[in-house]
DNA sequence: ACTGTTTGCCAACACTTGTTGACAACGGTA
DNA sequence: TACCGTTGTCAACAAGTGTTGGCAAACAGT
């Protein structure tokens, strides 16, 4: 039911779109505006309003996103947290989806919201499946979450320089452990 | 030089910087409207603009931080972790500015750039003086940084719930580990 | 060829934004 | 008292925002 007729304006949508991801990546919600996101569509901003709707429902379409995580109970147990990293990385590097979500939670409740949902529906239940005491996934996803978007944060859109020269792999390196401690491990004494 | 005579209008400007801080923490740069911040300190917004001289010179001074860290050489070397997480829940948990700066630096290429200046002076300064090898302090520092902004980013912005439900004494147990290998570790084979 | 729908552009609306300048009340000084 | 710099209020501007409705061209079905 979801596949209707093919639409001629299947291609501006999709033009809109990916027009509205690269700005509400590269410049938050509010500084995107529907002028700049049309413009670079090189359609008219009226187009934008009645294909989406409003700015709200826009940004909702472009922000869809699924962070495709690999089924981790299938994953040798000790290498979970270098699995996940370099999941991570290779996922929001190759599209701006996540870039656009990040920087509008700042500010946007409704981004907020949706990301608050993403990492409670798709990490959590992930990390659900791994067999550790069902009453610590929460908490266990929740400083996966703080060290992954910490990454994201500081890399794409802070640009501190010495996480964004650090090569993927020597990231893997260094953040794995991490992550590995906060899926299977023991908090300290 | 810098303590000129007392002015009369001092606790004016008082009040724009508290109700800066309080509007810029809660809204982010763009949201954050001259006009509320006025409304909040209870003068009229033409004032802002003669103390402060612009929105950008107003943020400028209310976003003002100093990460106060303590003497990292004089910490016992294996407690540093434990020490840095602790101080920093502390510090933005009793001062909303550097959640004003957090909020910000998502949107605005200034607030960015003094984020990138206060990790890269005053933490990356404070890594430098643990006599580890100097060529990898930066990445240290970075390290540290992607851990901690993560932190305050899901427990102060996004607000992900099992971040915000721990309490500070089981962060500082789960996340310390990490802090200490980063700063006197070495990454995984 | 006729008709109704879809796709697109244009111009405008109502509103909010940062910012400015004129002008009144106040406070200390001569 | 008269004077002058400071502190504060009011009204307005110019620019930019999301959003709307009308109208022309292209299309599809008959």
């Amino acid at each position: 039911m979801t596949d209707a007729a093919p639409r001629r304006s299947d291609a501006t949508r999709a033009a809109i779109l990916r027009a509205a991801r690269e700005r509400f990546a590269a410049d938050g919600y509010e500084r995107a505006t529907i002028r700049a996101i049309a413009a670079e569509a090189r359609i008219d901003p009226s187009m934008v309003m009645r294909y989406y709707g409003s700015k709200e429902g826009l940004f909702a379409a472009a922000a869809e996103f699924d962070l495709r995580l690999p089924d981790l109970a299938a994953v040798p147990p000790d290498r979970l947290g270098e699995t996940l990293v370099r999941h991570f990385l290779r996922r929001w590097e190759g599209d701006e989806t996540l870039a656009a979500l990040l920087r509008a939670a700042s500010t946007n409740p409704g981004a907020a919201e949706r990301m608050r949902r993403l990492f409670a529906d798709q990490l959590a239940a992930a990390v659900a499946g791994l067999g550790t005491d069902p009453a610590s996934t929460a908490r266990r996803a929740g400083l996966v979450a703080s060290q992954i978007l910490g990454l994201a944060f500081t890399r794409y859109i802070v640009r501190l320089p010495p996480v964004v020269e650090m090569a993927p792999e020597d990231l893997v390196a260094w953040v794995a452990p991490t992550l590995q401690r906060y899926l299977t491990g023991r908090p300290a004494s």
